[in-house]
DNA sequence: CCATCCATGTGAACGCTGTCAAGATGATCT
DNA sequence: AGATCATCTTGACAGCGTTCACATGGATGG
């Protein structure tokens, strides 16, 4: 009955102990030392030193392997939203959606890979969004506390989205080259979030 | 002694005939045949009649490829943006996202492959986006338009790009699975996506 | 306590990809 | 005409995702 959990780089018994995880954690490890262009099955399975085949006894196919890797980086940016909500700022919005960019912008891989995945429209039914649900709720929760009507339920959801759909374009697009004089102009990267979160995220009555 | 400058617009094919522009053409009809994943190289050349490696003395590498298919698609999204403004509506800010929002879900590949070519982040310098800063102005104009103060250059940038960046979130995000109870609710896609563009390009005072 | 099962590993192989070096082709310029 | 040189082909290489047959060894039941 000897469950074997959370062995990390530690021990290496023939037999594995827990390779899906280790292929997660290796996939992360990847991702991070060398951008998501290199984030094959092939290195992954590399970098957690087993064999090309091994991951399918654990994932169906590649997108199956990235789906895993995004649901954990979803959670991560749940905290990170949650976390951001727990400092006290008056502006809960903005500072959820900064938390939400800058998370963005300190993972770009992870996030392009988290994005990716769900993209796959064909892959979405098991949801690796149920993680992002608990932010969702936050948002909500902000959104109340800003002054919309709890009530309105359908309102409430569609300023939910269409406050995450800026943040994601916001996290997508603060990176284009283009933007750079403006970044200037503005201050840092920092202000120029915070200059366009507040400008899109904001409510109205 | 004729050197042609690698224009773009109407150079002189010199062997056998303009394979760059056909080339172009054939991936277009690869990404809408068969979508963004069977977007290589190879099908490409494949669908132009060509061998693998005639592309390489056109383009440097398959992301230079990808770029010059991204330039074609800005400068469709740059008429499609055009027309909208052409038409006589009153909110032209709304009517402008809708419409760049539409032709994202309309061309999602090519659409996918703009961005995507955009964020390679090291390929910018020559500027894919040169065509998309003609839409910049229309939206700059429309800003203007809706009251936005033409003196304040800075706050004109800032909401345009503002702007631009909620429209490309919710391009992206409009085909996710878990939006279509939302979608129903708000009865059809279409009313879905002027709700959350008008709720997120909405001029502030 | 040993035999057996079966989840989990390996290795080799397939067809695909991007890329390059070397050679063939033929349009254009003196 | 012959020379030049951009263009295209051929063939090769490594790496990719995926599958298959086979090896291993810890848990299970007799």
């Amino acid at each position: 009955m000897n469950k074997p959990v959370a062995v990390e780089t530690e021990s290496r018994p023939y037999h594995h102990g827990d390779l899906r995880r280790a292929l997660i954690l290796a996939a992360e490890r990847v991702l991070e030392r060398e951008g998501p262009q290199a984030l094959s099955l092939r290195a992954v399975a590399r970098e957690a030193g087993v064999s090309p085949a091994a991951p399918y006894h654990h994932f169906k196919d590649k997108s199956d392997l990235m789906l895993a890797i995004a649901g954990a980086g979803f959670e991560a940016l749940s905290d990170a939203i949650r976390e951001a909500v727990a400092s006290d700022t008056q502006d809960k919005m903005t500072t959820i959606g900064v938390a939400y960019v800058k998370f963005a912008r300190a993972n770009p891989a992870l996030y392009r890979v988290m994005y990716d995945s769900s993209r796959n429209e064909d892959a979405m039914p098991h949801a690796a969004h149920e993680k992002d649900d608990s932010g969702m709720k936050l948002v909500e929760e902000a959104l109340i506390r800003a002054g919309v009507d709890p009530r309105d339920e359908l309102g409430l959801k569609m300023s939910c989205i269409a406050a995450w759909c800026s943040a994601h374009g916001i996290a997508e697009m603060v990176g284009f080259a283009q933007f750079k004089p403006m970044i200037e102009a503005m201050g840092g990267e920092e202000q120029f979030i915070e200059a366009l979160i507040s400008r899109s995220c904001r409510i109205q009555e």
